[in-house]
DNA sequence: GTCAATGCAAATCGTTTGCATGAAC
DNA sequence: GTTCATGCAAACGATTTGCATTGAC
């Protein structure tokens, strides 16, 4: 686990590597979901710039491009809940996997060793080289099922 | 696991149940996803049903339409991968998960029996009530590997 | 000065909707 | 005959692209 600044010392070692140019716009969409709690669409990080960073006027295509960015170069990762659309998290946190309400969206993030075991053991019996995973389970969370 | 036959037995029960008309249309399109070996999008069923039966004029709408009434009935599942879109497939098939290969679009579908067990486990130790759950590895494939 | 990144608007993709017509009951 | 389902085309929301301009190096 790092720090903030950690990872944006990381974003711009990548971009120099790259010979690609480090911009304050790439910088604010990942800070937004460094700082964010929970998982943001595009559509919000763009919200969240325009209200926490009025001054700069960023598009919203750019922070598309950034998202795609961003996650080419893993630093954050996408993950699509059912209907709710595509949505990105920092990578800083620890993988994790998500268990969703359907009737509140509440989401509360889990990890169980003994299942990341099996499913690595699962990709090396069919020969597979795991680069992600990604698990959600549905269903009606306390509060909703009255 | 039952026959074809006997599922669309099923959709027309169901069907009348709610006091709904039966048709042609929404028969053809669970016909083709429970003869479809792998995992179909709206659009590739829409184009299995112009080339299999050309004689019938299936509109875009009515397969999205169909799509959704069979999902909400039961008959059939949705799953979303990654970048790829929404899939369905017909529920004949026992409840199982996918390996999938980035690379050459290969998958592979598993179950796991202690997974599904520890699944359980997790969503009762969160009061959580679960109705479906997705996981997809994502890795590249033993031919891909070169 | 060069080249990548940006903002904007237009284009595109997948999906949904309104509405007049047709088919099931 | 009534009501639901359909086909079509238009509408829609999310994402992408083309292009002239700006900003990083």
């Amino acid at each position: 686990m790092s720090t903030n600044e950690d990872t944006i010392e990381e974003l711009k070692k990548i971009v120099k590597q790259k010979g690609l140019k480090y911009t304050e716009q790439r910088e604010i969409v990942l800070k937004i979901l460094m700082n964010a709690d929970g998982h943001l669409s595009a559509e919000e990080v763009y919200n969240e710039i325009k209200t926490k960073h009025p001054e700069s006027n960023v598009g919203i295509a750019t922070v598309y491009r950034a998202l795609g960015f961003l996650e080419e170069v893993n630093l954050i990762t996408s993950i699509t809940f059912g209907a709710d659309g595509k949505k990105y998290e920092s990578n800083q946190k620890e993988h994790h996997d998500h268990l969703i309400c359907t009737s509140c969206g509440k989401i509360v993030e889990f990890l169980d060793d003994e299942i990341e075991k099996r499913q690595d053991r699962i990709a090396k019996k069919n020969k597979f080289k795991i680069t992600s995973h990604s698990m959600q389970l549905y269903g009606t969370c306390g509060d909703c099922q009255d």
